[in-house]
DNA sequence: TTGTAGGCGTTATCAG
DNA sequence: CTGATAACGCCTACAA
């Protein structure tokens, strides 16, 4: 690997120019002729040269990399809400030119250090980050208090102009007045812990008072929807409806419920949230919240980059969310 | 942004200390008291101050970063194949200090170029390649040629001792063979047209003539393997197993089967391939080939980490692929 | 243990 | 349009 590349200097001494023009040349930036340009560029691709990045991110101070931050759970379970949210990121990325690295951040690392420091040392332009933990947060005020330009994709709240969010109270709202439309009376709530908005939205929508949901507050993951459904189906084998706070979690209920030959939806209604690609080819087909996650990450690269060239977002983006309504519910 | 940050010599000053004690402070490297280095680190806590990574990778000519190069589709379906093996490359690059720089090729863009540059310009300490496609190809050679560390992650074939393979053959023959364990007689192959090794081992082990086996060439989404499914129902409603090239296809496959009240698997065996965490949720759960994806990711980085320390690798790693059987076969 | 000083490869400025 | 040259901020011999 110690190739010892060419550098410009060599490069342009063997052309007979200047630095100055191969830089010109191959940036395309400053005035040159296009012949000489062309001629450069052909000779660059014939002698393997490429400007050194380090050395020219240094000397320009871009690094022309945005970072996306994405609260990880420590399992080997992909989360498939993050998943969808990056191919929006990595596409509009793509698309503007800019490189992505991804910081998965874990909470119980306990260490939010070596994301700070990505912020605080000029590797990124700017920042994308996923709420939804005590270290977004926290990186959320190290790009605030450098004055680092970024967005964070989030549920509804109090804060800021850049953020992109999407209404989970609503979501849950939706689903809860569907239930009631449907003639569903004995409700549950199968999620995590961080769904408060979600847990009122769909109590609301229920029309019901807040004891009469059976709240069942664990993880996230298939395993934790199955085991709900096994708690459930125990303590309280009358329930006729549940929302799960994503469809992960939705999907393993509904794989519980049917290997007990509980029937879905005619036993128990299951609603998911989040309408990953998954959903509709489930079966039964998954009728859930759409948030639009590649939609949202898109949005998230473009405020960003407006953020980038200088601009002033005026209010934060809200990225609608629907009731898909399929088979399970 | 343009807060100007503090640089070492300012900092320097203002701890009245000299440039390379700072440097040597935070660096970790070289001879220093542990008083000193202390009071340092503690006032770069206090004034923010953070060596700028792009003059000291400059310096150094480390960038410790390595790049995830990966093909995809331009859809808007995630590659849940994909997505599982960066969840391992992921894990695997912070336990190694490295960042992560992901770069999804999509032969339709029909330009390796960027992805080329990122490898040439010094921005990679090593790359990870996932073969699949012709880009995939023209990486690897710009990756041998200018001698940079590179792992491929990739289906058995001839090439080099830096692979990280799976035997898809071997998969796709424990299908053939249990296929024809069960007394299925009249088989299907639903598949890319990249998958040669899987198509030939899986005529191997249903230990049939290749004329007698149905292939049904497509894509590889979930939509795709509703389609292949309706065409074969009309086309050939006799075929009683199905090897999908992907567990996404088969569970296309499946879905679109229950909705026409075929069972699954009494009236059509149909296996996949992969083993997506996915694959044990689903309904019927999916009968599948493993290819334990997370590992190939952590394998990868860590060959890679082996190759970046010097060391040679004297033949390719073989992950080892089972068949799963679960509901749907 | 600490300080001094040179240079890494580019790009931008300023002449020509 | 092109060439010479001075930064950019850090690390690391080497000297003290």
């Amino acid at each position: 690997m110690d190739n010892k590349r060419i550098n410009i200097k060599e490069f342009a001494q063997l052309l007979g120019v200047s630095t100055a023009t191969v830089s010109r040349a191959l940036s395309g930036k400053g005035r040159i002729s296009e012949k000489t340009r062309a001629m450069i560029k052909a000779k660059a691709d014939e002698f393997g040269y490429r400007a050194n990045v380090h050395a020219s991110k240094f000397r320009t101070r871009q690094s022309n990399t945005l970072g996306f931050f994405y609260p990880s759970i420590d399992s080997e379970d992909p989360d498939y809400f993050i998943t969808e949210i990056m191919l929006g990121v990595n596409e509009a990325a793509i698309k503007s030119g800019k490189n992505l690295q991804i910081f998965p951040i874990s909470d119980s690392s306990g260490n939010v250090d070596p994301f700070k420091d990505s912020i605080l040392n000029g590797s990124l332009e700017g920042a994308i980050i996923v709420a939804g933990t005590k270290m977004s947060g926290e990186l959320i005020d190290a790009a605030e208090s450098w004055g680092i330009p970024y967005i964070v994709i989030g549920s509804i709240r109090g804060g800021g102009n850049n953020a992109v969010t999407f209404d989970n109270e609503r979501g849950a709202r939706l689903v809860g007045k569907y239930f009631r439309n449907i003639g569903r009376k004995r409700p549950a709530y199968v999620g995590g812990f961080l769904d408060k908005r979600k847990k009122r939205g769909y109590v609301e929508g229920l029309g019901m008072r807040e004891e009469d949901v059976l709240f069942d507050i664990g993880g996230c993951s298939f395993h934790h929807g199955r085991t709900a459904f096994e708690r459930l189906l125990i303590e309280r084998p009358d329930i006729d409806c549940v929302l799960c706070a994503n469809d992960v979690l939705a999907i393993g209920y509904i794989k519980a419920a049917l290997s007990k030959s509980v029937r879905i939806p005619e036993d128990i209604a299951v609603a998911g949230f989040d309408d990953i690609k998954l959903a509709r080819f489930y079966s039964p087909a998954l009728t859930t919240v759409s948030l639009h996650e590649v939609e949202l990450g898109r949005k998230s690269v473009e405020r960003l980059m407006k953020l980038l060239s200088g601009e002033t977002l005026m209010e934060p983006e809200l990225v609608n969310c629907d009731l898909i309504i399929r088979e399970s519910a």
